[in-house]
DNA sequence: GCTAAATTTGACCAACTGGTAAAGACACGC
DNA sequence: GCGTGTCTTTACCAGTTGGTCAAATTTAGC
């Protein structure tokens, strides 16, 4: 029962979060070191320490949270609306996670490139279980005549990768584009394709 | 005139740079140390600091090994071409790089998400120098009628995503797929979705 | 087979790494 | 205002890090 939450316990667990969040996209999990994250944080290494054991408890606790935010909107699928407003707002919200959390999807990004030493059990359980259901929606869809027929796993993945990449790749994106605002290009151009894709 | 290249030069500038992509691929510049490098190449630590003379430059030689590979193909577009053939063409051989040399893939992807600390120059100037130069063939391209108007960019940068999703990813791709092979039906999907974007 | 250059090794180093121990400073209910 | 549990700091440690150096060994040209 913890249930014994100071005050300060909150503040500091929060700062310590985000400083490992800031730390960790960044460099990955070897790449990063208590020192460094300690001094983003503001405290001494023991004291921060002090409120998590290890360097991987930290990096755990970020990458529990991320999952959860990751997986909930593909849960809220809704198998009754119309397949391609349903499909497209999944994509723009995946959108608008790269735009407003790029750290947490460069976070992730670290892990599974590195081979997903942390959470490769999650990737092929829970990960794996919830897209194979959200598979056998599309492939409804598709037996009803409701959307053109498509590979889903291969459209899962294409909304993946093309919204994670102006997060991951959001320096290559910048170099090219200027000053120009990626992410409004970014959503037409994901609408329209997608639309052409699934529409007919 | 660096003439002069002994043949064990060659050989152990080849084993050294092998193993420092296996290494810097899997854990990036900061996560690597030269102890891995050196045990994977076979070569004490000393004797492969005789070839480069820093981790850095094991580093920067893979660089720019990669940014040649990965530039070629973009040089080299037909601009006479047929426009959804010589683009479908691209995809094909970007995602092929991802099939054979998922390594490389992975390299870079590690690079980039980090913030390019070794190649910004090379993204904001070369790389970017280089799309400006595809966006305004395939403007052309759309100004002609030969295909549907699309923003050249963010068509680069779905390209891009897509292919090297498949090998930054991997473990995640396969995870969900188990044990079907990838590339057979990305690049069905692939080529379905580009025609369908960029054909009238 | 001799010599000079190329290659390899082992011993070493200062800075950094994740983490610990213990003592001191602080907050808060009474 | 005081005691108790929470929080913070200082000092420290053993292992790892990128890199050096001089000596030993191997190779290649003659």
């Amino acid at each position: 029962m913890p249930k014994s939450e100071t005050r300060i316990q909150k503040k500091n667990q929060a700062v310590i979060l985000a400083a490992g969040l800031k730390v960790f996209s960044q460099f990955g999990f070897r790449g990063s070191t208590l020192d460094m994250i300690a001094k983003e944080a503001g405290l001494s290494k023991p004291n921060m320490l002090y409120y998590f054991a290890s360097k991987d408890a930290i990096y755990r606790a970020l990458l529990a949270q991320l999952l959860a935010d990751w997986l909930e909107p593909i849960y809220t699928i809704d198998a009754d609306g119309d397949p391609v407003e349903v499909i497209l707002d999944y994509a723009k919200r995946k959108l608008a996670m790269s735009r407003d959390y790029p750290r947490e999807s460069r976070l992730f990004a670290n892990e599974v490139i590195q081979g997903a030493p942390h959470i490769g059990d999650v990737l092929s359980g829970e990960l794996r279980d919830v897209i194979d259901r959200l598979a056998e929606v599309i492939d409804g869809w598709v037996a009803a005549g409701r959307m053109r027929p498509v590979d889903p796993y291969h459209l899962v993945f294409t909304i993946w990768s093309v919204t994670q990449h102006y997060a991951d790749f959001d320096v290559q994106v910048r170099a090219i584009l200027g000053d120009k605002d990626p992410f409004v290009g970014a959503e037409q151009h994901l609408e329209d394709m997608l639309r052409r894709l699934l529409r007919d």
